[in-house]
DNA sequence: GAGTGGTCTAGACCACCAA
DNA sequence: TGGTGGTCTAGACCACTCA
C-alpha cells in the first residue's frame, strides 16, 4: 500500500512514534517524551525529532505546549465542542446540543459497510441511530456503524452517559482516537421515516453527510450517515 | 484586525514575502529568489528563510521544486482541474466539464454582497450566471459576483475563451490569485427558474454552496453561489 | 531554577535539475 | 558542474511553566 523506499530520518522517527501510539504506549492526553529525550534515545539530533513531531502536530495527532511538553491529542481539547461536526447556526448563536438515542443494536456488516470499515462481510457490527437537536429542534438524524470487536462495551446506557459525544466515548472508554475523516456530502429529500424522525414534511431537502473516520495508521473505525436539516444551520468549510 | 506584537523573525520574513506577492513583484508561476539569496539580502540565516517559505508552501501560496527553485503558486498546477470545486462523480468517472454562460452583467452591490466582498454598498459589481454540465447533464447552476474595479476586463467572450475556468482567468488576465475560500453548505429545494436551468423537477434537493474566495492578505474578491445536483455526484471533504 | 518547547544560526552533505 | 531545495547536525538563546 505504501511506498517504503528510502525515507528521511525524521519520517522514520515519525513512523516510530506513530507505532508507539498505535500500540497504546501513551493514552490520549498523556505526555510523550521530550524532544531531547527522544533524540538521545534514538541517537539523532533534537532538530530531527522536532521535525517529526512538527508533522504529527500539524496532523493534530499530538499537541505541543510550550514549557510543558508534547501530549497525545485528545478529542476534548478540540477547538469546538464537536470535532468533525461543522454544522453552525446560521444566525451565529451557539445552542446547546441534545442527543436522543433511537436504537443501539448488534448486526452483521453488509457488503457496503464491510468495504467502508475494511472488515469481512457479515462480521459483527454495532448499529446506532439517534437524533441530535439544537434548542429543542431536531436537526440531525444520525446512523452510526462500528465494528463490534473493538467497540465491545458500547451500549445505549454508555452513549447516554456521554450525552452522545461519541468520539469522546471512543477515546476514554475504548482508547480509540479518531485522527482523520472523509466525508461525502449530497442533498437528498426526506423520505417517510426520516421526515417523521426530524419532524419535517416528506421531501424536505436535507444535507446528507456520509463519513468514514480513521484512527492511527489510517484504519477505518466508524461509518456514519448524518441527515441534516439546514434551514437554520449550515455546514462550514475552509479551503486552502 | 491582526495582533502585531512581537513576531518571530521567520514570520516577519513571511509577511515581507507576502507583501511583495501582493505588490505583484512576482507573477504566478514565476520563481521567487532562492533561499540563499533571500537569506543574504535580508541578513538572516538560510534556515530562517526556509521556515518562512515552509509556511507559505503549506498554504499553497508558493510551490517548491527540488533542484529548480520556489515558484509562486499557479491555479493551473493545482492537483485537480478544479481547485476549489470538490464535486466528484459518485461512480468515480472523470467526466469532462462544460460551461454554458447564461449572463454576464454590470450591477450594484446589495448590502449582503457588499458585506461579503468588503466593498461599499452600491459599488459596481459584475454578476455572472452559468450552468456547468458533466457529460451533457447540467449539474451546477452558478452565480458569481465580482467587484468591478479589479475585474474590469471580464466579459462573456473572455469567460468563454477560458471555457469557464474562472480562477485561471482571474490569474492570467487580472493577475489575481485566490489563496483561500470559505464555503457554507446547505440543502435546498430547486425553485422554478433553478429547476428549469438544471432541467429537473421543482423541489428537487440541491446542494447549495455559498463561497467567498480570498486573495493575498485575506482580501475577499469573489462571492459565489453554486446550486449542485447531487444525484450522480457528491462533494468530498477531508477532515483532520 | 530546572525543564520544556520555540527560534535562530552556521555549516555539512544529499538529491535533483539544467546547461 | 553549479545552483537549487531537502535533510541533518550541534549548539545557542529565548519564553513559558511549575515546583
Amino acid at each position: 500500500m505504501t511506498t517504503p523506499k528510502f525515507q528521511p530520518l525524521y519520517r522514520q522517527i515519525k513512523a516510530l512514534i506513530t507505532d508507539r501510539l498505535i500500540a497504546g504506549e501513551w493514552v490520549p492526553g498523556a505526555p510523550i517524551p521530550s524532544e531531547m529525550d527522544l533524540a538521545a534515545s534514538l541517537g539523532v539530533s533534537q532538530g530531527t525529532v522536532r521535525k517529526a513531531i512538527d508533522e504529527l502536530a500539524s496532523e493534530n495527532i499530538v499537541v505541543r505546549r510550550q514549557g510543558k511538553g508534547t501530549f497525545v491529542a485528545t478529542y476534548s481539547e478540540e477547538r469546538a465542542k464537536l470535532r468533525f461536526l461543522r454544522l453552525t447556526a446560521s444566525d451565529g448563536s451557539a445552542e446547546a446540543l441534545e442527543n436522543r438515542l433511537l436504537s443501539c443494536e448488534r448486526g452483521k456488516a453488509t457488503a457496503q459497510i464491510a468495504r467502508m470499515l475494511d472488515v469481512a462481510r457479515g462480521s459483527s457490527i454495532i448499529d446506532i441511530s439517534r437524533v441530535l437537536s439544537f434548542a429543542g429542534t431536531p436537526v440531525i438524524l444520525d446512523r452510526i456503524v462500528l465494528p463490534a470487536a473493538p467497540f465491545a462495551g458500547v451500549s445505549a446506557e454508555l452513549i447516554n452517559e456521554y450525552s452522545g459525544s461519541m468520539y469522546r466515548m471512543y477515546e476514554t472508554r475504548m482508547g480509540i482516537s479518531m485522527v482523520r475523516a472523509e466525508e461525502h456530502l449530497t442533498a437528498v429529500g426526506a423520505d417517510g421515516p426520516v421526515a417523521t424522525a426530524l419532524g419535517v414534511a416528506e421531501g424536505t431537502p436535507l444535507l446528507s453527510n456520509e463519513r468514514v473516520a480513521y484512527t492511527y495508521g489510517d484504519k477505518p473505525m466508524e461509518w456514519r450517515l448524518g441527515l441534516c436539516l439546514t434551514t437554520a444551520h449550515h455546514y462550514v468549510n475552509l479551503l486552502d
